[in-house]
DNA sequence: TTAAACTTTCAAATATTATTGAAAGTTTTT
DNA sequence: AAAAACTTTCAATAATATTTGAAAGTTTAA
């Protein structure tokens, strides 16, 4: 296989990962040529690389610099802003657990707590299997947070190594 | 709050977070209503709780068969079908965990597999960025699908209580 | 200050995904 | 064998999400 060839793929295969997990195609697929390309990189070189228009280019950028994934770098010299992309995995699965967390499992988590708290009469099937139910999804989104709160603290190695020590 | 508001948030709010994570907001909601009914429900129940069409109703139905969160039930006497949610919260998980890794995360993980092998030219930074960015996702990819193998394996108990010595 | 270089915005157009509902299909009962 | 009870399919439609591109905005250089 070419080294053309592999890039293409393995923006392709990003971007559809990003958009089966709720994150636009061509976010992803922006983050993915950011991720293999050695230098920083113009809106003009991402638009004609992508084949995407310039407010396209520029909102996506936009975007992921608000995930934390991709920051703006600036040449002595010269006007236009390039992007580069954290190229870490682990650093990048943290950014995007802490945002992900944020925007979409810290309001769940609020209403699952506001839920689990109701009030009824245990003698109704309908408030016993909902508040069964709606206890113990709670308590699992629970557990999910603290671990995340962890891995976001946490360095790659002592994260996998303790979670493997456990799993051997 | 009264139960039937409950009820009504708490189908809202698992919609949201199916289709934040790449899932149909009518099915997160359907499972949702069968998680919480303490009754197995028939396509009819379902289609008039939701307002949702017959031919959606049964669509959805299936794909959560397919999922493994919903099963079918007969009672006897009656040609209708019933359906009825898997209530644990943790068998649910992995449940998705399970089905997800299979159909999206063991696509990826073949494709990355493959990418980080290519050939080519150690002196070409364009060949050695592809590279480093390709293995190091692709080793971190590795060590999440363990982690799912190993959590589709084990208890609740087990699994949480392990994770927490190791976090404490 | 004006022009050039570059970035941002956003209404309109396009593409994608989900939903409807009536017709076709299936199974059971009479 | 025909009707009744129920389920499934899928082309048409509707809803949602994404993308475009030209105009407006901003910053720097001459």
């Amino acid at each position: 296989m070419e080294l053309a060839e592999a890039k293409s793929k393995f923006i392709e295969t990003w971007g559809k990962l990003g958009s089966e997990w709720g994150i636009n195609r061509t976010m992803a697929q922006v983050h993915a040529l950011l991720l293999i390309s050695p230098e920083a990189l113009t809106t003009e070189e991402v638009m004609e690389q992508l084949s995407i228009s310039r407010g396209n280019a520029n909102m996506t950028l936009r975007d992921l610099i608000s995930w934390g994934l991709v920051e703006k770098q600036h040449k002595p010299g010269e006007r236009k802003e390039y992007f580069f992309a954290e190229k870490d995995a682990w650093t990048i699965a943290r950014q995007v657990a802490q945002e992900r967390k944020k925007r979409e499992l810290d309001p769940v988590l609020k209403a699952l707590s506001e839920l689990s708290q109701i009030k009824g009469d245990e003698k109704n099937p309908e408030y016993k299997a909902f508040k069964s139910s709606v206890s113990g999804i709670n308590k699992l989104a629970g557990n999910v947070n603290k671990t995340l709160e962890t891995m976001m603290k946490a360095e790659e190695n002592w994260f996998w190594g303790s979670i493997f020590k456990i799993f051997k």
